[in-house]
DNA sequence: AACCGGGGTGTACGTATGTACAGGTGCGGT
DNA sequence: ACCGCACCTGTACATACGTACACCCCGGTT
């Protein structure tokens, strides 16, 4: 049952697993996402991970250190996929569109992700020594809305952005495709002043 | 020591005491805010509130209970402030300016109050129950700033102050006033085209 | 071939938590 | 005057948790 890694001779290979310590802080994301940070224990990570209990509090020292870890992982995905979604966007294409694909994808497909992100942040709100973390996914968004529109215009959409997706993240029924194009499009165009 | 309330004739009056769950929830408000969800157990509430453990079990039968009435209270209370804030705007003001001070004052002094309200908007999305409270909250934000602007620019702003809030609980040091200002009169004014 | 060193693991312990519940206490009915 | 009852509280218990640590096992060294 236990997924160990296994030399080619067919013998346990005990020492050594680099991968071991990533796989921990990776079960560690999937256990926020279902139980929020409060279900966060060693002993749901090493199930989760399937390694035992004590390898968890022997790759990290302390709960908070893991946690740490996670969110790094996390705020990494998160902003290699927003930067992935950023190069594969048509260069002359509508934004407001794109960006409401974006939204609708993190809220319907990808709402662990979501929560998760947004569960690591709000606990960087208790930990100062996570806030950078957090601080550089925000600063990715700016950079990414930035360059597809303007410095300032990319500040309101990554502000928008973070928002709206939680409060998408938060309704039920989410909203629809067109009151998120809605937003954005006001938000990127300005106020329609036609009379 | 135990602040009980007392009859006229000086004897304890254990009987009816309506304001006491209130005082717990608000107690646990506090709870949230200084050690976040996590944190919120009977025994810190009912030490926060001054009332025996038993008080806390006895009023609310699960912690979950709790945590839902004190999210309850911390909206209305958040939803009762943005509407005071909002009838106390000089009616023909810059409302940008007068966002950024709201920002401001949420990073500041009230930044406790801000703590708290995302804690409890982030633990509802794993309690479902929660949810539409939250929802509340949102949807007031919606109205009031709609109110000054339009439907459609109240939608915008109320996702970018939720958005800009959080990140500026989060940033350190926290953004210029300035800096927000830019921002929100972007998001109102619409993109400066001149060339 | 013997040994040694360090990474990895299972267990045990002290502590904090949620919750149940028996008992106490004063008010309202008779 | 008496009593039942509903409200309230302090305590006790089972459980789950973080953490420490003594042991194990294998690869490299001599």
């Amino acid at each position: 049952m236990r997924e160990a890694p296994w030399d080619t001779a067919g013998r346990p290979a005990v020492r050594a697993d680099p991968s071991r310590r990533e796989r921990i802080a990776r079960a560690a994301i999937s256990v926020v996402a279902e139980r929020g940070v409060d279900g966060l224990t060693h002993r749901a990570v090493a199930a989760a991970a399937d390694v035992p209990l004590g390898s968890t509090t022997y790759h990290f020292q302390t709960l908070d250190d893991l946690l740490e870890e996670a969110l790094r992982h996390a705020a990494d995905d998160n902003i290699g996929a927003i930067r992935a979604w950023e190069s594969g966007l048509a260069p002359d294409g509508a934004f407001a569109e794109a960006m409401t694909d974006l939204v609708m994808g993190y809220v319907g497909e990808n709402r662990s992700h979501t929560v998760v992100e947004y569960d690591l942040y709000i606990a960087a709100l208790h930990r100062p020594a996570l806030r950078p973390v957090s601080a550089a996914w925000d600063n990715a968004l700016v950079e990414v809305f930035g360059r597809r529109t303007d410095p300032l215009t990319g500040r309101v959409l990554a502000g928008l952005f973070c928002g709206l997706l939680m409060q998408s993240a938060m309704a039920d029924p989410p909203p629809s495709a067109e009151a998120i194009r809605e937003v954005f499009r006001r938000a990127i165009e300005g106020p329609h002043t036609a009379a």
